[in-house]
DNA sequence: CTTCATAGGTCAAAATATTTGAATAAAAGG
DNA sequence: CCTTTTATTCAAATATTTTGACCTATGAAG
């Protein structure tokens, strides 16, 4: 074996960071350590990682294949001592969980603070993902639950997945666009002429990414989080779906217009996934309340 | 990272050779080297891999875990250094075929004297499977060509399936056998209360063994191959199916007779898999010959 | 065109980590 | 009860990795 763990990290490390010094600085080693790791592993298998001709280090070909493929080695290196440490303990070190933005927030603050009343010693790492986001978090081992999962589950062993509920869209328009007058339906053509908000797909690369609601040929502003998507679609620079559970204050207010459109998309079903060889009492416990009707029911509902 | 794959190694040696001693002959290490390699991950980990209460080292459950789940972890390592080396080269270092006891093996050496015609200089290592052997030999990594896979390709990326023609049985007993003399289709009871002879499906571990053409509360012996299988049948130590290519010398020649049976086992229907993203010239060349219509047919047809 | 900050590489010394083999202890087998 | 086998311990020998001072080249700024 000509690869170890270390020199994968290394890697992974400088290509996160940009360079050998910054890394150094990541990894607490000094920049000439790095030097000596990654040319030992360049000689022991023959290639040449980093192109060194210009002034900072760049991946080569080979260089991407070791690092894209390292980081899908480490990811399953990291789940493996989680699986050693729940064995121990019956419990998580940290309990990871991803969810989709299109989930209302509200929702996972009132389940996480029942989670706490019972798990008070527990880490939770949250994080937000949009669209495929959700599955590639879960893949990747950045989360061990993810809520708010869509479409097709990836087949795979050590997947879990329920239903949850479904979410529905409106599409809107801010007051002070264009299409604010326009009484009638909007066409596909007034929706291609015009530039849409999309979120972007949060994908890091162990499945491709995704989009939705997108017509071809359009021009596009993507954003992160639904939140700057409203805020854009606020100030007039473009049109979109939003979750009716985002857009109901706005709608109410006045600021943004529902629109009937040709359907572009349908009512996200949502579900919940997680890796049963990854969750221990306390995972399992957060599964149990989200298989929960009132659970679910709180997670679609919006209150008047 | 606590892990490293060199303690890996040392585990899986350890559990494979079934001592310390062993183990390290076979790493050409001295076993106080793998006390301290062990005990180092025992203490990073803060677990114990080794029950040392007897006199041979057995592993405790977590222990079980590490070594288990280290196996794919190491699989997908070497996977990887392939993958580096056909990057460079463009062809395998080895070319790695496991093939299905039922292909008659003079067509591989058909299509191994073809294929060696054109690459002198590539090693090829051949293993014979079973069953589920074929699937798990190819996820694995101990295969990147699986020939004579049959039922479901295991739902995963990187791999590729294509039909390869189907096999026919024939249900056979020797003519020394109880049954030999009976002239009607034999009954369920009559397989029943009779020793059936079957190969033993050869996965190990990657994905669940199954069993074919066995009623349940039968009484079985096992062999490890159709070779063995075929001897037992003509022992008359028990009753089974053949492929018809295995059995037809034996028919002819009047040591076992064929016998009708309500169907339990259909005709197989087999198909090449591979690992695209693990081969490179020699590789693919030898999956254009298994597309080749030439090639399926001699594989299923039997010379008269 | 020069200057200069920064990136990364080189090298020998120092710090760590691993391997070795002899000695020990404990279990299994005869 | 003796022998063989198995694993561990320990200190010395060896190998690997880290460090920090020094070096060179690039690319940006003046």
């Amino acid at each position: 074996m000509k690869i170890t763990l270390d020199s994968l990290q290394v890697l992974e490390a400088i290509d996160r960071c940009g360079s050998f010094a910054l890394a150094a600085e990541a990894l607490h080693r000094v920049p000439s350590a790095l030097t000596y790791t990654v040319s030992k592993l360049e000689s022991q298998l023959s290639i040449t990682i980093f192109d060194r001709t210009g002034h900072r280090a760049k991946l080569t070909a080979v260089g991407h294949l070791v690092v894209s493929e390292g980081r899908k080695l480490l990811a399953n290196a990291e789940q493996l001592e989680r699986r050693i440490h729940l064995h121990k303990t019956g419990y998580e070190e940290q309990l990871l969980i991803s969810y989709d933005q299109l989930v209302p927030f509200d929702n996972l603050i009132f389940l996480l603070d029942k989670f706490y009343q019972k798990f008070p010693n527990i880490d939770v790492k949250l994080s937000a993902e949009v669209l495929g986001g959700c599955w590639d978090s879960l893949l990747s081992g950045r989360a061990t639950i993810a809520i708010g999962v869509s479409d097709d589950p990836p087949i795979r062993d050590d997947l879990s997945v329920i239903p949850l509920g479904s979410i529905d869209f409106v599409f809107v328009v801010s007051r002070k666009h264009a299409l604010a007058t326009k009484k009638q339906q909007l066409t596909n053509d007034d929706i291609m002429t015009h530039r849409i908000i999309a979120v972007a797909d949060s994908t890091r690369g162990f499945i491709p990414s995704r989009s939705t609601g997108i017509l071809s040929e359009q021009v596009v502003f993507t954003v992160n989080s639904f939140n700057e998507k409203i805020q854009a679609l606020l100030a007039g620079l473009g049109i979109g779906y939003l979750p009716l559970s985002y857009a109901k204050e706005y709608i109410d207010s006045g600021e943004l217009l529902i629109k009937n459109v040709p359907p572009l998309c349908t009512p996200a079903a949502l579900g919940v996934a997680w890796r049963p060889s990854l969750l221990g009492k306390a995972g399992n416990w957060m599964i149990k309340q989200l298989k929960k009707q009132t659970c679910l029911e709180r997670i679609h509902t919006i209150e008047n």
